[in-house]
DNA sequence: CCGGAAAATGGGAACGTTCCACCCGTGGAT
DNA sequence: ATCCACGGGTGGAACGTTCCCATTTTCCGG
């Protein structure tokens, strides 16, 4: 099935304006001239017959089909949900139509080699990664094809372009507030860089920073938030740790959790802080400390520079580094111990 | 520009194969047979050459696309984020791709319309509808043209078929548990039936049901979100008033916010619900008492009638109404006055 | 060793556009 | 009066597949 009615193609509004589909074609598509009664008279056609420019066929032949693909591990984070959101409108904006690729939930390197295969099936003219995992390796094939660009993680291979906000940045600024605070013993909740090329160096470079800033430092390795309640056990155990850093906002909260559950004050007996300002959602109420990335800034720029190296220029710069900014809120205080 | 390096056909495949196009069609598209020597070169031949099938010259000649349109309004919200990840997936599991449309921010009907037409040109082969506010007169059209299945909302228009969580059900329950608790005046803050058609019957039910239960509403009309300072201003102006249920779960975070700005204890001064059960982020540390949509299977529904729609099968009901559930989290206690 | 079915291959039309080359009046400049 | 430009219009090729039909090759039983 799913062969409907077939729709009204430009010969059947030729027919009915009584012109050849050569004009029908110049009157949608609006190049060249069309006298003004002939004009109005295949306008009134299309209407009649319900008439839809056929993207698909007019694509083939020009070439071109105005998509964008977009890679995205795992669009159900509200980090990428904004992301992708922000991608979308921005690229509405210039014209282009985006077409999202998810990988799998379970971590299949040839799942997601497939889904990028898809998008170029379907010939989009340039490719937007978002995936703080993807290895490198396995984009620059693409890359070669199609103008890339990575958002949200920094990427360093030559052919790639990237927009991303400076990780040692967001990371060194949350250390120095806790170190301000008086904090002198810090957990930091460490990513492997293997794991997460975001989380990693981030949370590398908050523990570098508070070394350097005389303070002790235990690392708790912690990729997958439902472990929370383990770095609580862990973190709890030693009792001269007034602060916790996690590697993200939803890796806080869901340690907020445990505490919440263990009865552990905040920020009173231990302070903790977060990382990317996902929504206004979760922040006002709850208050967490976080670094604050630029969500709808990344997207922005990722689709401005992708517009314009598909229009043959080169981009200003291969990785464009935004800035964060530093959210204090309720979770942090100088520690009472 | 844009035109990039011209791609590798099937008939540059064949030639370095030595064969005709017809038998590397063949072994792309799996259809038809090919000797076992012969497939070899071919794979091989495409391999070298780069060769991936082009899904544009596949769509038009096989009049399918494989794709469906999504229609959301705002992407941005968790509650359509969430159901646009979940149509996503759940798409993709029978074979089909995703384009999504986006209204502006605006409520431009103009806009929407235009959005929904792009869908058209794309030949996308059926549509899903994600808004609670655009009116069924702009949809029935495109429903006529399309297989059209509304998602997360009733639809009476008998030519669509909708998914959605029964309102009055939720609204009721949420009621019962505030009358059950022992409130006996309690406010809503309503949204009116034509600015939204999900939270409109949604606090009707809620403010039907506390009257037949025999409390006193407070009826506070309050569509959107920034108005909170308001909300909570006349609200406690009221002092008899002991628990104020919200539309949604972001209505009732925003309300919470304006407490706690104002020093007011929850529950022990106010209690307070929601409705949706947007993700796992606010929940647990935020303990919103509210009716929990489910989401995930809202979308799979939505996708698994399109696709029999497409099938040329009747849907099994024109209007599936999914039971959601009662949440009982830490905004909602007895009264203490 | 032959007939014939089955398997493997090739050629061409079709899909719905756009674009190009061309044609036909009309009217102003030469 | 002749020429040319130009607005307005026509028909056909091309885009990269798939599918149908014709043709060739292979293989098997008699």
């Amino acid at each position: 099935m799913a062969e409907r009615h077939r729709n009204p193609t430009i010969i059947d509004v030729a027919e009915r304006a009584g012109v050849s589909k050569s004009v029908v074609s110049r009157v949608v598509s609006g190049r060249g001239s069309v006298g003004e009664e002939t004009r109005r008279r295949v306008l009134d056609a299309a209407q009649d017959l319900g008439y839809v420019v056929n993207a698909v066929a007019r694509a083939m032949v020009a070439h071109r089909t105005y998509t964008v693909g977009v890679f995205v591990r795992d669009a159900a984070t509200p980090f990428y949900g904004h992301l992708l959101t922000a991608l979308q409108e921005r690229a509405a904006s210039h014209g282009y139509r985006v077409v999202t690729a998810t990988g799998s939930g379970r971590f299949a390197v040839a799942d997601e080699h497939r889904a990028l295969e898809t998008l170029v099936m379907l010939r989009v003219e340039a490719l937007i990664v978002c995936s703080g995992i993807l290895p490198a390796a396995q984009i620059v094939p693409f890359a070669e094809r199609l103008p890339t660009v990575v958002a949200g993680r920094p990427e360093t291979h030559g052919s790639i372009t990237s927009v991303f906000c400076d990780e040692e940045e967001g990371g060194a600024a949350l250390a120095d507030h806790v170190v301000d605070l008086g904090h002198r013993n810090v957990a930091v909740i460490t990513v492997p860089v293997s794991n997460s090329v975001t989380m990693g160096p981030r949370t590398a470079a908050m523990a570098r920073r508070l070394r350097e800033r005389g303070a002790r430092v235990l690392e708790v390795v912690g990729p997958h938030r439902e472990m929370a309640g383990g770095w609580a056990t862990e973190i709890l155990r030693h009792p001269e740790i007034t602060a916790v850093m996690a590697p993200s906002d939803r890796h806080a909260v869901a340690f907020l959790e445990q505490l919440q559950l263990r009865n552990v004050a905040v920020p009173q007996d231990l302070s903790v802080t977060g990382y990317d300002g996902i929504g206004d959602l979760v922040s006002p109420l709850i208050g967490l400390t976080h670094w604050r990335q630029p969500i709808e800034l990344i997207g922005e720029r990722a689709v401005d520079t992708l517009v314009r190296l598909l229009d043959g220029e080169q981009p200003p710069d291969h990785h464009q580094a935004l800035s964060g900014s530093l959210v204090v809120g309720r979770t942090t205080a100088p520690p009472t111990r």
